[in-house]
DNA sequence: CAAAGCAAACTCTAAGAAAG
DNA sequence: CTTTCTTAGAGTTTGCTTTG
């Protein structure tokens, strides 16, 4: 029989967090049955992703953020913000599990969607960084703490008495058009910024158990198994053409403790945040092709082998000779890969 | 010890797209 | 032309930790 606590938290458990014990479970022996997974998905996972070792779920305390993190915030990071990136740790892979078809990168505050911006910025060296990131970074600034507002955000919205309300309104939709558009023409901050979104390492370091090492997606039946390595770039590439920015509130109601019942008060409190969604993440694996899971190297060669063959006569020198961008872009790579010293053009 | 603060899961809705 | 399906976008609830 099972303690009326144990029943609680399996109820209250998402979906998400459920698998991962399916998986964890699997993995130490015998896969116990969760709420809303259908028995075997842990063990298909394990299978079809090839893990072994010892798994345990990781909890939500006790992780530390980095100093570089850490100065985006006056005073004490809160420690709500400091949810690992990690959700299971299975050998010596610390896994981020994202499970079902949308997943949610980041849904930040001000404070943690400035510390992505700038170490998105860090990490960036592309040179077509004008004053459109100074703009960016200002919008952020001037993202709203929480506030109170009388009634629910919408209403508020259509009064247009919240005069606050109604400038960091303004604010979101300006901030959001200009980080859509700097996701669709800088590549390099894109992959920056939905990376540390992913991963954390800027976040909590490289070493820290809460910054994850692979990224393992399957449905909640265990099928459309990937476990992907955060070191495979083309895969985050791929995340981070994807992703959709999303600027806008959160809100909460009020409440009042009254003679021990909670009551709302008819007021909200609002925030904005910073959100990263990505919609069809597993669709995102299967376009990518299976150099996303096996050998990329072996795969980039048999790729330009197979390119060059058709058409290097008539057309790829001239459009080679053009810019080295079109290597890049034919490959889905970033920049910074380097693997041309290492190929043999010749077919 | 209530309230503030926060992320993430969960849920609803408006509006466009597709089907009948 | 009407109904149904889909989905982007937004609000609500939950479950903590921290603060005053």
């Amino acid at each position: 029989m099972k303690s009326f606590k144990t029943f609680i938290t399996e109820g209250g458990r998402s979906r998400g967090e459920s698998l991962e014990h399916s998986i964890v479970t699997a993995i130490n022996g015998k896969e116990e049955k969760q709420k809303k997974i259908s028995l075997g998905a842990g063990k298909k996972i394990v299978k079809a992703a090839k893990l072994s070792g010892t798994g345990e779920v990781v909890g939500d305390g006790g992780f530390e953020v980095t100093s570089e993190w850490k100065d985006n915030w006056p005073g004490k990071v809160p420690s709500s913000t400091k949810t690992p990136k990690t959700d299971i740790i299975i050998g010596k892979k610390r896994i981020s599990l994202k499970a079902g078809g949308k997943v949610q990168l980041m849904s930040g505050g001000k404070n943690e969607s400035e510390a992505t911006f700038r170490s998105a910025i860090q990490r960036t060296t592309s040179l077509d960084m004008g004053d459109i990131m100074e703009k960016i970074e200002k919008s952020i600034l001037e993202l709203s703490p929480a506030k109170l507002a009388a009634g629910q955000i919408e209403a508020e919205k259509k009064k247009g008495k919240d005069k606050v309300l109604m400038k960091a309104t303004r604010n979101h939709t300006k901030l959001q058009k200009m980080l859509r558009d700097e996701f669709a023409n800088n590549e390099q901050f894109a992959f920056q910024f939905a990376k540390e979104a992913m991963v954390g390492q800027a976040k909590f370091g490289k070493k820290s158990l809460a910054s994850c090492t692979h990224i393992l997606s399957a449905s909640f039946e265990g099928d459309d198994v990937h476990l992907i390595p955060i070191t495979n770039k083309a895969y985050i590439t791929k995340i981070a053409n994807s992703v959709r920015v999303v600027v806008r509130f959160k809100s909460a109601s009020q409440k009042k403790t009254i003679k021990g019942v909670k009551t709302k008060t008819g007021k909200y409190r609002y925030w904005s945040v910073v959100s990263l969604i990505a919609d069809k993440i597993v669709e995102e694996f299967e376009l990518a092709g299976d150099y996303l899971t096996e050998g990329i190297i072996t795969n980039i060669i048999k790729k330009i082998k197979d390119w060059v063959a058709n058409l290097w006569t008539n057309k790829i020198l001239p459009w080679l000779k053009e810019t080295a961008n079109n290597i890049i872009g034919f490959l889905g790579l970033t920049p910074d890969v380097k693997f041309n010293n290492e190929i043999n053009w010749k077919p």
